[in-house]
DNA sequence: CACTAAACGAGACGGTACGTCAAGTCTTAAG
DNA sequence: CTTAAGACTTGACGTACCGTCTCGTTTAGTG
């Protein structure tokens, strides 16, 4: 005698404990930072949050998805701020960001994520939507807030400012990733300041009308 | 470095096959590019050159070298052409290294090692000798041809050219990177036009004096 | 007995769906023929007889338990005829017996509980009680029809005579056993023909007098 | 160079460790007297034998063969002697096939196999040519030593021989089987005494013409 | 009629063992 | 001393069931 109940979304059976989730995401930074990605065992991470291994696998498909998850909350502590000027503005998100990726488990988290999504057009896309393209809006604050100061010109074409914003990110990001993850160097104030001082000269240029 | 061919000192029994090492470094490759750093066994690759997994032990003491070696030779085709002027002569060196980076088996490698570089020092080093650091050539000498034309003022300071070499290569090599491993996006011609553009502003402004 | 159906105590809650025990008992025997023991999951009871596996648990202990009631049943089939003759009942209950081991869910269940049994002394207790003793009913009875014919002598002493069906018991049921599960050959008409005549020689010697 | 070897089938690469064998077929004897079937793994046998579990799976697909391997061996004990009459000889055989089944790992492997081969014909044809039917040669030899002596016919039909020798075989085998492993008691000096005067009977039958 | 207590389904959960795979080492015989 | 072949130890993998638990939902009888 089934009486149909139209309730929308009927949560069945027992509900999974939402603590865990976090205990599981704690452990996977933690177990990333002293052992690195190679050290990372599913079952290690589980033991870390005295947790079976199966409630791992009934969560995450694998580990790569479980660090993307474990990791991108990072990334949420990065945030454009207002300085008064567009350089002290660049130089203390660089600095954050370089402060970000000098921490043990975000350098393994994030070359180990990058060399699987070459492999994986599925996981770069999650890494992409999760944690790089969310830090282009570092960007698009950075700039709204130096054109509110008249600093830069204001957008004429959108698809150009979405392209400037693009080539800023690559090169900002991609300028520091190296120097830290593969040079190995650290980003020190004076290189900030300097490599602050390559990036200004294009956008003057760009405020003053060449092209 | 794995892999001593020159004899200065007489070998008593059978010697090597230097036959051998080729086929198991172009082996590394073909095999890292069908399955990337994860699929490649050692296993494998010596079934795929007809060899013992011993084989590969003696000559190479794990993986990671094994890679470096087979790698390395990749980036031996980057060259540094004259093309008349700075502008030119940045968006050839760019394109090449796009290009070099597109392929398949230099993603999988160059990712994979920088991970694993996170975490062994020696290993990171080791990249750094091979692979990276001899690069830096290119930026040397593009400054040095256009310094010849005039496009540069001379160095004056030995320390000061090799913080500007530093920062121009991590730029540059960091940018492309980003935009082609991380981004996943393609650096087609326009992108590279736009970042040369971006990068020659300081490089005049520097010509023209400013610090 | 894990199913006490016969209400002594009025229970206080929602009663026990009745018919739910038959579809689990159904379910193992069915779920027993097709994958055997070792296939046999308590999972997969549930799902076939359309309940909670929580169900289960509720009302048999354990997978044990469970096969034993499961199976028990088949045996009640199992009756002693009067046809006559000794012979002709004999080989009457032995076909039957055998037919009864051929079919794969007795099979299955029956060597795969005797197994179980000698690891459990309570389960083989279980198993003798529900299955094996109450099967010595047919010898008991059968003797019993034969001294009504005078095939048989009349029993003197209480415990010789129950010697005497056990040591009877043990030798067609182990026969039976032995020629189906083990050797797997079929009970045909001709086996069991012969078996009868060598049971009934000493049965005809010990009606002779001969102790 | 060719140096004729005459060995048939070159072993090429290490050889196996002879005694690893028999330490695992030890250890499997020894932890299925311990724990039962169901509470040998592999991973413990691997241990005991203090060896990789890799190491078990690459000589034994699986524990079933495994275990038909390791308790084979107990039965090779069994032998039928001349003791100068056809009861002695009987009673002395049953009495060691009776030793045989009362221990714990005879116990444990023998049902749990027949359990296993009820389900898995290839396996129930190993476990008969390995087990079952190199025991029949008792019989043989039984029969022969009495025919020796006169205590029964010379065979005039092999077929029907054979036939006796079966039905004798399933006689003996499944009720000290059925005594010991399901009844579970066990079988004393007087039951063997019993059984084997109810086995006479037909043979003294058959000796005397009978059908 | 509402209340209550058990039955019930669904599924999360901590475990244990599974059988497989690759890493890197060791042992043999052949060159 | 190199090489090919393959045995070997080690350890992680991802899966399958186990038996228990925690929910929300029936479902009868009773207060």
């Amino acid at each position: 005698m089934a009486v149909p109940t139209d309730a929308p979304a009927r949560a069945k059976g027992r509900p999974r404990n939402a603590a865990t989730d976090h205990a599981i995401l704690e452990a996977t930074r933690s177990a990333l930072a002293e052992l690195g990605w190679g050290g990372l065992t599913m079952g290690h991470v589980a033991q870390r949050a005295g947790v079976a291994k199966t409630t791992l696998y009934r969560r995450w498909p694998s580990k790569n998805e479980l660090v993307v998850d474990a990791v991108a909350v990072l990334f949420d502590d990065l945030e454009m701020t207002d300085l008064g000027s567009l350089r002290a503005d660049i130089e203390a998100v660089v600095q954050r960001f370089a402060a970000l990726l000098s921490r043990p488990e975000t350098q393994a988290a994030m070359l180990a994520l990058f060399a699987e999504g070459t492999r994986d057009p599925l996981l770069r896309q999650r890494i992409r939507e999760s944690i790089v393209d969310p830090q282009k809006r570092l960007v698009h604050q950075g700039r709204a807030n130096a054109q509110a100061r008249g600093e830069l010109p204001r957008d004429i074409d959108e698809a150009a400012a979405r392209q400037e914003v693009d080539i800023i990110f690559d090169t900002i990001a991609g300028a520091v990733e190296h120097r830290i993850l593969v040079s190995g160097e650290p980003a020190c104030e004076q290189w900030i300041s300097r490599f602050t001082t390559l990036l200004l000269a294009p956008l003057a240029a760009l405020s003053t009308g060449h092209p």
